[in-house]
DNA sequence: CGCGGCTTTGATGTTCATCAAGTAAAGTGG
DNA sequence: CCACTTTACTTGATGAACATCAAAGCCGCG
């Protein structure tokens, strides 16, 4: 058994297909040289934004929240996603500091590259280049699409959104526990925490919902896509 | 002189500097022949949401909305852009059907590339690759930007920040003609039209502006700015 | 000159943020 | 492990911000 593919786990990432899908066995034996792991702990920062960037980064497990300080000094929430949905910042080639903080949602697996191998690889390889635009044109497009999405709605709305961007795009599971805080949800759909809860006992008052503390259960979900649709 | 360099513009277009940098005076004669250019009236639309994408389109003279329709049947636009600031859609690579809609605010001028052909030098130059990456990333950040900072202003705040928008951004002139309907500039920051009127009228009212018609001239400058940012 | 669309303004009601006060939960130091 | 502190959560009351409705004025165009 060859050594080296033991130690260079690159071959079972999920990234590999997506991105990577273009390098041959030699390239990736290389790529791993380049390459280290790196574990954050839930809360942890991973990016600050301001920071000089020199890593390509991207989350192969856990949970992140991308988000910026406002002038005003609150915490404004971009978006909220799972691995993969998140490659290192968006404008890799274009800024040289972070535009927007990343945090841990929850403990998470961060695969660090050197930037420079990457625009090294970028610009030999067409595939991979191609593989990269294509991975973060519709991570970037995911995001624009929910911000219109959730602008567009009212207060109820917005909530019901989130249950169901939690229940089906993050947990797959009508059971889950939050990961963020009421707050954090304030912050993520751009209302008062106030109404939040306010909003969220409605639901559990309307048994669309169950409470326990940070514990969701959805109950009725199609009253929830109702909801979230008309909001 | 050279006959085939007359025929050919390229050479003198902006864009040239940003995305085709890299590529020779051959290159771009080849490109010259993959390439044809459009007028567009005011009014008309120049992508269509939902349409197949088959070619790679830039703006290089007028002004377009980028926009999409809601769910609930109106219209929602998400930026307003001058040329090179608008690169065909944005998500080129990974989706194969427009996901927003462009009509011309003015009379416009678009280059259209067959896109099989953008994608054989994205391939084969990866100088020309990276520049791609990089305006469509900065294009990409400037529209989720510019959403987060609508988002997190009051109604007197976003309307100020729609007049700076045009002054300094699109006009380069305290005076300047409206591209939009008011219930456009409604559409673009999210409120109702009756209320961006009423705030111009206050504007108005307090000498901040001056308004006939659709011709707007900024009287005090300094006074919308801090309105934009306290808002 | 009369019709239809865009604009303007006022009146009204809804939606939402803010404030306040209390409770539960989660750290923290002895 | 307990008392203490702090932070998160919850609910009600209030007022501000904003949408909606309605009516009237304006303007271009047939």
């Amino acid at each position: 058994m060859n050594d080296k593919k033991h130690i260079c786990n690159c071959f079972r990432c999920d990234l590999k297909d997506v991105v990577f899908a273009f390098l041959d066995e030699e390239a990736i034996e290389e790529l791993c040289t380049h390459r280290e792991e790196q574990v954050y702990r839930k809360g942890e920062v991973i990016n600050h934004e301001g920071e000089k960037i020199n890593s390509f980064k991207y989350l192969n497990s856990g949970l992140v929240k991308l988000y910026r300080r406002t002038p005003s000094g609150d915490e404004q929430i971009i978006t909220i996603t799972r691995p993969f949905e998140f490659v290192s910042n968006m404008s890799i080639f274009s800024e040289d500091r972070y535009q927007y903080s990343v945090s841990a949602l929850e403990d998470s697996g961060v695969c660090v590259i050197q930037l420079d191998y990457i625009k090294e690889l970028f610009m030999k390889n067409g595939g991979f280049a191609m593989g990269l635009l294509s991975k973060i044109s519709t991570i970037n497009d995911k995001i624009i699409r929910q911000t219109l999405d959730i602008r567009q709605k009212n207060l109820v709305g917005r909530v019901a959104f989130v249950l169901l961007y939690f229940t089906n795009e993050i947990y797959n599971s009508r059971v889950f526990d939050l990961p963020v805080s009421r707050k954090e949800i304030a912050d993520y759909i751009g209302m008062s925490t106030a109404n939040v809860i306010r909003t969220l006992s409605d639901f559990r008052k309307e048994d669309i919902i169950r409470v326990f503390g940070k514990t969701i259960e959805i109950v009725d979900i199609i009253k929830l896509e109702i909801i979230a649709k008309r909001g």
